[in-house]
RNA sequence: GGAUUAUGAAUUGU
């Protein structure tokens, strides 16, 4: 095992990953318990202090262990790694809290989430919107505006889909009042909204009962020349449907058909 | 640059 760790981390410095990965795939996949294959890394990385980019190893063993499911795993490599000073950079960092969130690991999330924090690791508008959309999934969307204010002030601006995050949360809320006053803001921020923040709205509106009001935003929407879609028209349809207006339903779906939009 | 990461955008009933 510690053969195989040494050499990964030569043929790291030597900048053949693709090689690198075959072998620590190889480790995986013997069932060697993730701690061991961690310690003789970590063992290895001491040993061999002049190789460069050491901390590559354990990003190469994150992804494989993410991209097969492993997340406990995942996990493991990466707080061995940053305890050992080897932190993972922030496009794996990211990658990780992607993986755990949509996994609805959460005790696990925000155990990276601290774990960058504390590495004094410089979140970047893609970090910065997953920990948004986490607090929005929980419903917290108070800490999700927090954040948000809280990367403006750190200079990291906020960008489209940072808005149609914190606008989907505000929607699951059913706040729908202050997704608008979000939606408007963004002009601000130089920010156009795009057909995510339309049918987000619009689908918001029809799942509060308000499909008259989401019909308004598609038309807003078709006016500034943004073509409806076909998500928006289903979620326009739905909430008619919802409501029991049928013939409005009917007539969205005229109004989708004379747009070319076909019904799914 | 080895990895190229953030919106599980809508519908799929009982």
């Amino acid at each position: 095992l510690n053969s195989f760790s040494i050499l990964a981390l030569v043929l790291i410095n030597s900048n053949l990953f693709s090689l690198a990965n075959g072998l620590l795939s190889r480790m995986m996949e013997t069932r060697i318990p993730v701690s061991t294959i961690l310690s003789s890394l970590l063992e290895s990385c001491k040993e061999c202090d002049r190789l460069k980019s050491r901390s590559v190893v354990f990003e190469l063993l994150i992804d494989a262990y993410r991209k097969r499911g492993m997340l406990n795993e995942a996990f493991s490599v990466f707080m061995g790694a940053k305890d050992g000073n080897f932190l993972p950079n922030l496009l794996c960092c990211n990658s990780l809290l992607k993986d755990l969130l949509r996994g609805n690991r959460m005790e696990l999330f925000w155990m990276v989430f601290e774990g960058m924090a504390e590495s004094k690791l410089d979140l970047d508008v893609y970090s910065y919107t997953t920990v948004i959309n986490a607090y929005c999934k929980v419903g917290n969307v108070q800490e999700a505006k927090r954040i948000l204010g809280e990367m403006e002030y750190k200079g990291c601006n906020p960008n489209l889909v940072t808005y149609n995050v914190v606008i989907k949360g505000l929607c699951r809320s059913g706040d729908l009042d202050e997704a608008l006053r979000v939606k408007k803001s963004m002009a601000e921020n130089g920010l156009i909204p795009d057909q995510y923040t339309y049918s987000t709205l619009i689908d918001g509106f029809c799942k509060q009962k308000r499909s008259r009001e989401a019909n308004m935003i598609l038309e807003e929407m078709d006016k500034l020349g943004l073509n409806p879609d076909q998500t928006a028209y289903t979620a326009l349809i739905d909430g008619f449907m919802r409501e029991g207006k049928i013939e409005d339903a009917f007539k969205v779906k005229e109004a989708m058909a004379a747009h070319g939009v076909k019904l799914n």
